[in-house]
RNA sequence: GAUUCCGUAGCUCAGCCGGUAGAGCAUUACACUUUUAAUGUAAGGGUCCCGGGUUCGAGCCCCGGCGGGAUCACCA
């Protein structure tokens, strides 16, 4: 894929034939057996000393100080850095000189990988460190790796920055900033710490389609495709929740998926086409309920994470302690522009949203614009995590109608840091309603509402065998991670985001 | 999709009023057997994102495109 190979490219390819030529193996097949880590050594030693002879640690060279007849460098492995030494002496007890000379000075270059063995000392300087005793080359690297450097007070120098870079060669980005990798490993534990509440709580994890003939369970564009041998459309799904609610009818009590889902929409710091929602249903509870087990879960994985509820997010310090604060969306609205909207019908709202220039066009009906007077005039007030209950019906044709006020739904958003990050709701279940309101979508459609959903009649049908009331919830997984690792580009929690197509020519394509 | 900023050596970045392309690190050569942003001496390295235009002359000005960031719109 490249055509014009640098200077540097160049004299990796020749130092490469040299290496081969010499009879050694640039890319050798056999295992390496490691028998420590970096961390480990620079953790223990000094606590455990008689065991650090005969380490044999493995990773990849990122600096050399060379000394004439002795190095220092660097290795970096999967848990960290470690300071060598090498001898060449002691690498070439005999006559001959060359591992030390050709292999170590003349071929090895930052970015190599090696397996090493040797024992631990301490230097003058008072570093821990890896005395060599034999050096075997790994891999050879044939690309400059961009090298961070770090002085003693820890400032960096030559850090490389650019976003493109760093997305498109993600790679070379958790090699040369260790931070990078932090957050990737934070994100999993999070995941796990997830993971451990749900199960320790007695929900099942269970795996539902990606690809579906109906894209339902949330108002969004789909991305769509072909299958060949059925010869029918499918869609990439938008979210799991109608196959989740089927297993409740089926008569699992409590459902959970991480769910990988696809939305063919505009893309910014918050928004990836595809996203990881959770999102689980439990059988006989209603949207309190959740709202008491989504705040005492958020502030288990905060404490698992950090060991405080407390997060740091852009400077502003976010608790997770429960319990949250709940306001009904109506109130949230009259707080934010004075208005009280709960008794408008849809002319009226438009004509509100027109005077607080919030958009509004033919084509929303009523649920859609208290949805954008939310948007647009209270969301970004919650830095703390808030419920935001009870939306209007005409906006959530998924949801229960409210146990006492009509027109209402028993629905929440969490909202955090002015994001949206979790909806739930108290599941509806009456058929006869949940078919209603799907022809309210239909119509919506008709109007031009591109995001309208479809009619599933299957989960209809299931719903006519009997759903048991159901409370179920869908966790922005993503958006969590951000406000869990402090980043606040969801690019930076997504090892892979989507990027447009590097430009190709006719000829680079070859290489 | 709209607005705006950016694209120069492997990396980070300078580049004046339009006048033959610069630094540090990295690389190469030599020296150096406990250094740590190692050091000293020397050297090499460029499709200035791409394509047009203006000009005696363009990294710089103008037009178009590609890619990225930020803001907005849509959305989670």
């Amino acid at each position: 894929m490249q055509h014009v190979l640098s200077e540097q490219e160049l004299l990796r390819r020749q130092k490469l034939e040299e290496i081969r030529n010499s009879g050694i193996d640039p890319y050798p097949a056999e295992e390496f057996l490691i028998n420590a880590s970096t961390v480990d050594i620079k953790q223990n030693y000094n606590r455990d000393k008689l065991n650090y002879k005969d380490i044999s640690i493995a990773g990849r060279i990122m600096s050399v100080r060379d000394m004439g007849k002795a190095a220092f460098a660097e290795l970096q492995d999967s848990s960290g850095r470690i300071q060598i030494y090498i001898k060449r002496d002691e690498i070439c007890p005999g006559e001959d000189k060359s591992l030390f000379d050709l292999l170590w000075k003349k071929w090895v270059d930052i970015g190599d990988i090696v397996g090493l063995t040797g024992y631990v000392f301490t230097t003058k300087v008072g570093e821990i460190s890896l005395h060599v005793q034999s050096l075997k080359l790994l891999c050879k690297s044939l690309k400059p790796l961009p090298i961070v450097k770090t002085d003693a007070s820890g400032e960096a120098y030559d850090e490389v920055t650019d976003p493109e870079f760093r997305y498109r060669q993600r790679y070379v980005d958790l090699v040369i900033n260790p931070r990078v990798k932090k957050t990737f490993e934070l994100r999993t534990q999070m995941m796990n710490s997830i993971r451990s509440f749900l199960n320790e709580h007695g929900a099942l994890e269970v795996d539902t389609p990606v690809l579906q003939s109906i894209p339902g369970g949330a108002s969004a564009r789909p991305f769509m495709t072909h299958h060949n041998a059925l010869n029918i459309p499918l869609y990439l799904r938008i979210a799991n929740e109608l196959y989740l609610k089927r297993l409740i009818v089926g008569g699992f009590d409590w459902v959970y998926e991480f769910s990988r889902n696809f939305r063919n929409e505009g893309m910014d710091r918050t928004h990836n086409p595809e996203f990881t929602i959770l999102e689980f249903y439990v059988a006989y509870r209603d949207y309190f309920w959740m709202m008491n087990t989504t705040e005492k879960m958020l502030e288990a994985v905060a404490i698992d994470l950090h060991g405080t509820p407390e997060v740091n997010v852009d400077g502003k310090i976010i608790s997770f302690a429960a319990p949250y604060k709940r306001i009904s969306i109506y109130d949230a609205i009259k707080e934010h522009t004075g208005v009280d909207v709960s008794s408008m019908q849809e002319e009226e709202l438009r004509l509100v949203c027109n005077k607080l220039n919030v958009q509004a066009d033919k084509t929303m009906g009523k649920g859609k614009l208290i949805d954008q007077l939310f948007g647009n005039k209270c969301e970004m007030h919650y830095t703390q995590p808030t419920f935001i209950i009870d939306y209007p019906v005409e906006m959530s044709p998924l949801t229960k109608k409210h146990r006492s006020v009509s027109g209402l739904v028993e629905r929440f958003e969490l909202i955090v840091n002015g994001k949206e990050i979790a909806n739930a709701y108290s599941e509806l279940n009456d058929p006869l309603d949940q078919r209603s309101r799907f022809e309210d979508q239909v119509k919506l459609m008709e109007r031009g509402d591109d995001e309208a959903m479809f009619i599933d009649h299957d989960f209809l049908r299931a719903l006519e065998y009997g759903m048991p009331p159901t409370a179920g919830i869908g966790i922005g997984i993503d958006r969590l991670c951000m406000l869990m690792t402090g980043e606040v580009s969801i690019q930076d929690v997504l090892f892979f985001p989507q990027m447009r197509p590097e430009h190709r020519t006719e000829n680079e394509t070859k290489e």
